[in-house]
RNA sequence: GGUCCCAUCGUCUAGCGGUUAGGACACCGGCCUUUCACGCCGGUAACAGGGGUUCAAGUCCCCUUGGGAUCACCA
């Protein structure tokens, strides 16, 4: 019983996308649950479109979503002789062979068989040559079967075949003498010994035709398991047009990984009623047979609420880790002011996104705010500015602030005036955050502390426009 | 168009021949309440259509319809 091998092979044409980060995840956690390795390797044979910059994102985005590597990453453009080599063997072989058709004829009998109702595929005009033409320029193609058929057991789908007559031959090197993809995928993943391909399933099509290759080339076929799409709420590709595709762009926007992972996991996924999975949850509870079959379209909101959780739940002390980038982005300095740790726990079931977390701080720090005065004048009235002042009074004297405490002292206010708890509450919040939506008022006057409650307080009371 | 794949609430899904078709998000009510949230309770909402097979079909088969993928010297 050998060990599993897996492998994620993004192309750096761009960043780590949502459909992208699935099939990582779904092959990173079958490598974790079965004990085997997990490969990343860099497909990136096309030079021209390929940049660091989007190994470096790529790279970036999994690290963030807690999906780290055993082998890699490693680079296509570094196995060129080794493809180079597979190659040759295949033409010494009679496997494959030269084809000197111009990309203009074959354009032209593409366009021609298009016009004619025929299947655009390539004609074998050079597939019985028995002689190279010397110096002139020429493309490798594979000698693809005429008939038969071509099935795999997909690990998701179910069986799936094809007539190998729809198959045409296809080319695995170019005139310039490198390699397509088709055939560098079979190489590799032969080579790296990847038993279990978990891929997009935008390859099924791909497939027979590795499979003919793998054949060909005397390597074991790996097992195949094709994940379905993701969709946009129209239910056409996810793209741009339906909002943030890239992985990191979620992070910037306030997201917690583990509410990604737990939100990809579950597009096409499910354990019972379960909704709530842990990366370790999941390596013990994730099967890839267990993968849906059809299509899923990306729901934000869900992943909103996923993300909601995870805030609510989550290690304050983290939490305020995560925020600082967010507060330096608005150019709050929380190192004047409350505990930031304290300012969080008040925050953390009011916030959906760490941006909103953010949003949500800026009172605590921000202390000289505007009281405007329509606000001012619904807020503290007359009646309310002598609860306020009585509120101080008691503040003062008052030896503990702790949460019981402050409750107890607005039970006493309250009852002592003769007046609830909204109307020495709402003026308050008012005094206190400049807002009318706040959290719970003893929190805050607890995170602010007396000086600053008290500060506050009479701010407000003596605010003039101006 | 050819080939391949897919089809349960708006969305993600459970279901693997006999269920009042379950859960979650969203939505709508109610409760809680010092605001906003959170939380709790309840509600609306689905087996695409048609044929078979079977005592019995969301579950199995076929067709139709609809959706998606792919048909490059891109990956």
């Amino acid at each position: 019983m050998s060990e599993v091998r897996l492998r994620f092979a993004p192309s750096p044409t761009g960043y780590l996308h949502v459909g992208g980060a699935r099939t990582a995840l779904f092959n990173w956690l079958l490598a974790r649950k079965e004990g085997g390795k997990f490969i990343l390797r860099i497909e990136d044979t096309d030079v021209a479109r390929s940049t660091q910059e989007s190994v470096d994102a790529i790279l970036e985005g999994m690290t963030w979503l807690g999906l780290d590597w055993d082998e890699g990453p490693f680079y296509q453009s570094d196995n060129f002789p080794l493809y180079r080599e597979h190659v040759e063997k295949l033409l010494a072989a009679g496997k494959a062979y030269k084809c000197y058709c111009t990309p203009e004829e074959l354009e032209k009998k593409r366009e021609l068989a298009l016009a004619e109702g025929r299947k655009p595929k390539y004609d074998g005009t050079c597939r019985s040559l028995t002689e190279d033409v010397p110096g002139a320029p020429y493309v490798v193609r594979f000698r693809s079967p005429e008939e038969g058929e071509t099935a795999f057991d997909d690990l998701i789908k179910g069986r799936i075949s094809f007539q190998n007559e729809e198959l045409d031959d296809l080319i695995i090197q170019r005139t310039d003498g490198t390699p397509t993809y088709n055939f560098t995928v079979v190489i590799d993943d032969a080579t790296m010994g990847i038993t279990t391909v978990i891929r997009g399933d935008d390859h099924v099509n791909n497939t027979p035709r590795q499979i003919l290759l793998y054949e060909a080339l005397g390597y074991p076929v790996p097992k195949f398991a094709h994940v379905p799409m993701i969709l946009g709420a129209d239910k056409s590709r996810l793209s741009k047009r339906h909002g943030a595709t890239s992985v990191m762009a979620y992070r910037d926007m306030g997201y917690l990984p583990e509410a990604m992972v737990n939100y990809l996991v579950r597009l096409g996924w499910s354990y019972g009623d379960e909704e709530i999975f842990s990366l370790d949850d999941l390596i013990s509870k994730f099967s890839i047979e267990s993968v849906g079959r059809s299509a899923g379209v990306f729901n934000p909101d869900k992943l909103l609420w996923l993300n909601a959780h995870y805030i609510k739940t989550g290690d304050p002390q983290r939490l305020a880790q995560l925020l600082v980038p967010f507060l330096e982005q608005r150019g709050i300095d929380h190192t004047v002011g409350p505990e930031l740790v304290e300012v969080v726990k008040t925050l953390q079931d009011r916030s959906r996104t760490m941006l909103e977390m953010a949003d949500g701080t800026i009172f605590y720090y921000a202390g000289d705010f505007d009281y405007d005065e329509q606000s001012l004048e619904k807020f503290l009235t007359p009646a309310a500015r002598e609860l306020c002042a009585d509120l101080v009074a008691r503040l003062e004297q008052a030896d503990d602030l702790g949460h019981d405490a402050i409750a107890e002292l607005f039970g006493a206010l309250c009852s002592d005036q003769g007046v609830k708890m909204k109307a020495v509450a709402q003026p308050a919040r008012y005094a206190l955050t400049g807002g009318s939506a706040s959290p719970g008022i003893y929190e805050v006057i607890g995170v602010l502390g007396r000086d600053e409650t008290v500060r506050r307080l009479r701010r407000a009371l003596e605010f003039k426009k101006g």
